[in-house]
DNA sequence: TTTCCACAGGAAGGTACGGTCT
DNA sequence: AGACCGTACCTTCCTGTGGAAA
């Protein structure tokens, strides 16, 4: 036998893959020169030695507002630096995912300001202690302080944390320094659900950014396509219709760079000289496929179970279906796989954090005296990529999709 | 215009668990 | 060891809701 190495062989195509990938930050940020403007508006005060106000900055995920700071950010400490300017910033950046409540987030702010013998566990403390320590870290480190708190929506219901960072000045809590807080969101709802104290004072400023059109997506690719691919590897055509497809779904770069990444690989592992619209519609399709699985992967046992009811439906052509349709199918399937059956009120709840998460689609619908109102359900997923999933777990009864023709 | 259906979903509280502190 | 703390995940209870039918 040949002894081949199962290595991929160098490429024709890609000479900067790290380009494309999800945490690369570019020099030059393109399609945001508006949120750019008005962001550097915000934060000049800092360059006088004043505070700036505090923002809270919203868009949908993939919309460049992480970017946007960053790159502000950078702009900042350089003309700190450059001009010699006698100000000390200190920025404590937190991404909110996995810390999602304000007890975690204040957890995670000490941790991140002391060093790494001297770290704090997530739970067991007193909440009034787990700030004191805050503010203890936030004097140590004094200056002009910036508390970037990154899909702030994951903090939840008690607003606690940002009660604290807000009124923390005028409460004396801070005794050198200045602090301010740039609050990042997806969901614009979150700002209008804070309480209202909390609200009037973190969003001082706001900016929104909104959805990329085809055309800006198509530039933000052009960009990135540049940097990374060989000239002959790529025409506008394969990058006009990633765009096509990214703005006709969220209109994330994100998902666009993540789509055109995935055309590279698969481009690279056909050897093929140049990138096709085949390479991207299958990179469509596997990024679709990844999106499925890590959420499910996300899941509760229950929250699983009641997926793979709504899957089984939709695999029958059953869907959309009522939560209580629903409800009797998740009970076979817990029966199938041995575990206790929760309340309908629990699946509800379950069947509503799944629609949150757009694996599944549900509306409301009202049929008056006759019968009433009700929600109705269906998968928002690829079928066969949920189905998959379940067929491939040993635990569940497989589902049987060959008498159905429905695909999504 | 009023009634009423069939549920959605908020509120409150329980339990288990993993953690700290004394 | 046991008091105390925050959280996840659940149940029970109950109020709110939109629109077809009366």
């Amino acid at each position: 036998m040949e002894d081949e190495s199962p290595l991929g062989r160098t490429t024709s195509i890609c000479k900067n893959r790290d380009v494309l990938r999800p945490d690369y930050q570019p020099e030059e940020l393109v399609e945001r020169d508006d949120e750019i403007s008005e962001y550097a508006n915000i934060v000049n005060p800092i360059l006088n030695g004043w505070a700036p106000d505090n923002a809270f900055l919203y868009g949908k995920a993939g919309t460049g507002k992480t970017a946007t700071t960053k790159y502000i950010l950078d702009w900042l400490h350089r003309d700190i630096e450059e001009h010699n300017i006698d100000v000390e910033l200190n920025v404590v950046d937190i991404n909110c995912d996995g810390h999602d409540s304000s007890y975690r987030v204040a957890v995670e702010i000490v941790n991140e300001l002391r060093g790494p013998n001297n770290q704090i566990a997530e739970s067991g403390h007193p909440r009034s202690k787990v700030y004191d320590w805050m503010w203890e870290e936030f004097n140590k480190l004094g200056g002009t302080i910036i508390v970037i708190l990154d899909e702030i929506d994951h903090i939840g219901q008690d607003d606690s944390i940002l009660y604290q960072l807000s009124r923390g000045e005028s409460m004396g809590e801070l005794e050198d320094g200045k602090l301010s807080i740039i609050g990042i969101s997806n969901d614009f709802s979150f700002r209008n659900n804070l309480s209202a104290k909390v609200r009037d004072s973190l969003c001082e400023k706001e900016i929104h950014f909104s959805a990329y059109d085809a055309q800006e997506l198509q530039s933000i690719l052009m960009q990135r396509c540049e940097m990374a691919l060989y000239d002959e590897a790529y025409d506008k055509a394969v990058v006009r219709l990633v765009a096509a497809i990214a703005a006709k779904d969220k209109g994330s770069a994100r998902q666009a760079i993540d789509i055109l990444r995935n055309a590279v690989d698969i481009a690279i592992s056909d050897e093929a000289n140049q990138i096709t619209e085949d390479h991207v519609h299958r990179a469509r399709e596997k990024v679709g496929r990844g999106r499925v699985k890590d959420i499910i992967d996300t899941l509760s046992p229950h929250g699983e179970h009641v997926l793979k009811a709504v899957t089984e439906l939709e695999a029958r052509d059953e869907t959309p279906a009522k939560s209580k349709e629903i409800y009797r199918i998740y009970k076979d399937v817990c029966h199938n796989v041995g575990a206790d059956t929760l309340t309908l009120r629990s699946v509800r709840d379950h069947l509503s954090e799944l629609d949150m998460l757009s694996v599944l689609a549900s509306e409301m619908k009202n049929e008056g005296l006759r019968s009433g109102s009700y929600k109705i359900h269906e998968l928002d997923a690829p079928v066969d990529d949920a189905v998959a999933y379940f067929n491939e777990k040993s635990e569940y009864e497989d589902i049987d999709i060959s008498t159905t023709q429905k695909t999504l």
